[in-house]
DNA sequence: CACCTGCTTTGACGCAGATCAAAGAGTCTC
DNA sequence: GAGACTCTTTGATCTGCGTCAAAGCAGGTG
């Protein structure tokens, strides 16, 4: 089950995908050189819970490709998504020991790993980590809280608009588009997983997205290539004030 | 409307409620002088909207006394109140410009402000303050996943069970108490700021509590003081597996 | 005291989304 | 290419919570 071929892709920071968004965004050339000697890499498969909840975390990790969910479960088995992981994002917790969510790859994934302990000490000696690993927990904080906001107080139609407007939006950020009035993605999620995240059952993630595919607002191509005509018109049923996030 | 007696109680942190707990808890005496230099303190009135958001933020704050909700307000009014601060919690994001939420004082409030700019200089200078903001923020994403929890899979009961027990949580441990079986502590929210919080109705809210009270899980001494007989019947309602919450 | 005004409780009813059930569609294996 | 899986769609029915409405209960004020 394990397919644990530690690629090492490329020892060399300077080529990776996720260099200038990542916790060692803000290194410069010698904390870099730093990094790379307590990195290693791991991949995934689709489906694959990478941590569990309540393990020892002996590393922390960025996610460099694919895309990976935190969930909690409660004692009778409802389920929660508390987090999306898109390339970039940061895994763990420096401190803490035990992991307090499941992480699961929703597709295939492959993770920039460093081990904790040594990872903890470069911090203390290196600013520049804990200033951008507070940075995106910040941002991460604000997300949580938009999707608070999500949970509490929004519609079926508009959590599953609200979900597909921002899995646009992270999958155009990665390929560094510009905002545009169309957009095709693929869905990285299942029904289920949706339903998840959303607080909903798989069921009704499946009527609102046909409801929204009856309607226009969303094409599908398979049952997880989505192609929007019209973003702003999804953002519309996504109900959220104002901009609709900011690009990059 | 602004009661803004900008009280000095103490130039002296030493004597300060939150010392040991606040962004300033791990500086050294040094850096509490410096912090101390660009301090200053305002107290507002419950009821009373101490940030608008999308208000320009030219301070940051610690709360030192009193209770204060985050919230956030669709374009149609439906409203959630994304955050819960107590005494020692920070308010404001150092390198943000505009306020994200609303801040409202539901209880009459004291804040220990810093003025933005010179917060985040001092903050470049002295890690330990960096470093204090990263831990508590990390743990305010923990509160804001397990309220994402709450608020996507549990039943009303369940919901005002748990935010009675955190309630009841934050309570004791200002207090610097031990965990006992019986508790009693006073309500720092309305029915309907406790069904902003939890995803609700306010008529829900005030069924549920009365529903409580009925099977003598809760007892009510007027509309806000809530006395526990048996705290882990409560947290029992709550459905939180596990502990229910470290102490402290 | 009578009369606010703000907060809370309680009741009657309706609906969005959950639950239960079954069938379609794509992929893999033998 | 038949069977077995997994994922998804769609239908029928049920229910927890929202909505609408009205009344109770302070505390404050003239």
């Amino acid at each position: 089950m394990l397919l644990d071929e530690a690629l090492h892709i490329g020892p060399n920071c300077g080529s990776c995908p996720i260099r200038h968004r990542a916790v060692c965004a803000r290194c410069e050339s010698d904390e870099l050189a730093a990094l790379e000697e307590i990195k290693f890499y791991r991949s995934f498969q689709a489906g694959q819970t990478l941590i569990w909840s309540g393990d020892r975390m002996d590393f922390v990790a960025s996610v460099v490709t694919g895309v990976a969910t935190l969930t909690q479960v409660m004692e009778d088995g409802r389920t929660q998504t508390v987090g999306l992981l898109f390339p970039s994002d940061f895994v763990g917790r420096p401190g803490r020991d035990a992991a307090p969510y499941n992480v699961i790859a929703t597709t295939d994934v492959m993770m920039c790993c460093f081990r904790k302990k040594p990872f903890e000490e470069l911090m203390a000696r290196t600013p520049h980590i804990g200033q951008r690993l507070l940075e995106m927990t910040l941002d991460e904080l604000d997300a949580a809280r938009e999707w608070m906001l999500l949970l509490g107080r929004k519609t079926a139609r508009e959590k599953i608009a609200s979900l597909l407007a921002i899995v646009a939006r992270r999958d155009a950020s990665l390929q560094g588009q510009v905002r545009q009035r169309q957009v095709t993605f693929e869905l990285p999620l299942t029904r289920e997983a949706m339903a998840d995240y959303l607080g909903l059952t798989l069921e009704t993630v499946s009527r609102q997205i046909s409801a929204l595919k009856r309607e226009g607002i969303i094409e599908l191509t398979g049952k997880r290539t989505v192609h929007v005509p019209d973003i702003d018109r999804l953002i519309e049923e996504a109900a959220d004030d104002a901009d609709g996030g900011m690009p990059g």
